[in-house]
DNA sequence: GTCTATAATCAGATAGAC
DNA sequence: GTCTATCTGATTATAGAC
């Protein structure tokens, strides 16, 4: 069964871009439906409540995004370093937020503002994103500290996650971003 | 004219905390007169509109922040190395952040939230502040690539930034985030 | 300076026609 | 599957007593 152009995949896709751009706080029914192409009302013969289609772009999001990098990254041979399997998955972060994939975006933007009932449910996908990105980081430490790679984590996702929210198309495109990024986490910006 | 304990206080006070934990999304007006001791309504006598409470916990942020900092950096004598006073700098603004300053938490947390007309603005404040970083980071940058730095700036305060989202007190006190986040940032993962 | 009572507005959700 | 009309609840804001 297609889902090529069904009222649920467009409300979704309104929703994503809503979330990306204005933020969970900001984000209005009525105007997810406004760009799914009807009213809010209809909404409701597709889910069953707002927040059903919230979670469903996070998850989706997610789910998208974790895909994206485990490919990029696993396509590179069994002998890659770890460090370049790392360089990887930051480059596939980034160019997969830049380069317009909403459901990324709005997980990257409004993740901590999400309602901590729905937090906690999103949370499990969550953490098969996050412990990809655990064992890519302390394959690739030199110290094998485990607090600092924690910590360290922390600060990589925070950077990258933050690129949606200032990138402006311009004379650097994704893929210079998304390189400099990984130039900056992996040797410092005054070695 | 003591400050001390007066309901404006308060109430900038108690905005400050939600701000921090809750973003500007979720933040009650209820739930700020609450925390200042009072009902809803008493806001109103101090204040003319719940924007202009938020609007002043930003201000109050952003500067109480960038005098913090600057402060720091400037005690250094006119002979320290730029990469020693981006070093400060950094360590400087996490250890403000995660010591309990709700103000420029809240900043961190809500100020991407806020509705333009605001954040237009307090974007004027916020100027004074991302200069002193534009500053910091040319004059301590190897390449002195313009549109470079500025993309390192962009990553390195969203990195910064995130600490109160996710730092629990625990095995690694704020002084310690705050070297690592340094080190992080000017020497790399994985040099 | 804070309260109670209430107005005004808005957003999410439901009922039922088409 | 989408609409119009309406309900319900929450939230900001105002009026006026104390």
């Amino acid at each position: 069964m297609s889902d090529g152009d069904s009222g649920r995949k467009r409300i979704l896709d309104s929703a994503a871009f809503i979330l990306r751009t204005k933020g969970f706080g900001a984000a209005r029914l009525s105007e997810i439906a406004q760009g799914a192409g009807m009213l809010a009302p209809s909404i409701y013969h597709h889910f069953k409540s707002k927040d059903e289609v919230v979670e469903e772009v996070m998850l989706s999001g997610i789910y998208r995004n974790t895909r994206h990098i485990v490919a990029k990254v696993e396509v590179l041979g069994p002998e890659t370093a770890p460090v370049d399997r790392l360089r990887a998955a930051i480059v596939a972060h980034v160019e997969f937020l830049l380069s317009g994939d909403d459901y990324s975006s709005a997980v990257a933007r409004s993740f901590g503002d999400l309602p901590s009932e729905m937090k906690q449910r999103v949370l499990a996908a969550y953490a098969t994103f996050d412990s990809y990105w655990r064992d890519l980081l302390v394959a690739a430490s030199p110290s094998g500290n485990d607090a600092q790679t924690t910590v360290a984590r922390k600060f990589l996702i925070a950077m990258l996650d933050s690129c949606p929210s200032w990138y402006r198309a311009g004379r650097l495109g994704p893929t210079q971003i998304a390189n400099q990024a990984a130039d900056l986490f992996l040797g410092g910006f005054a070695p």
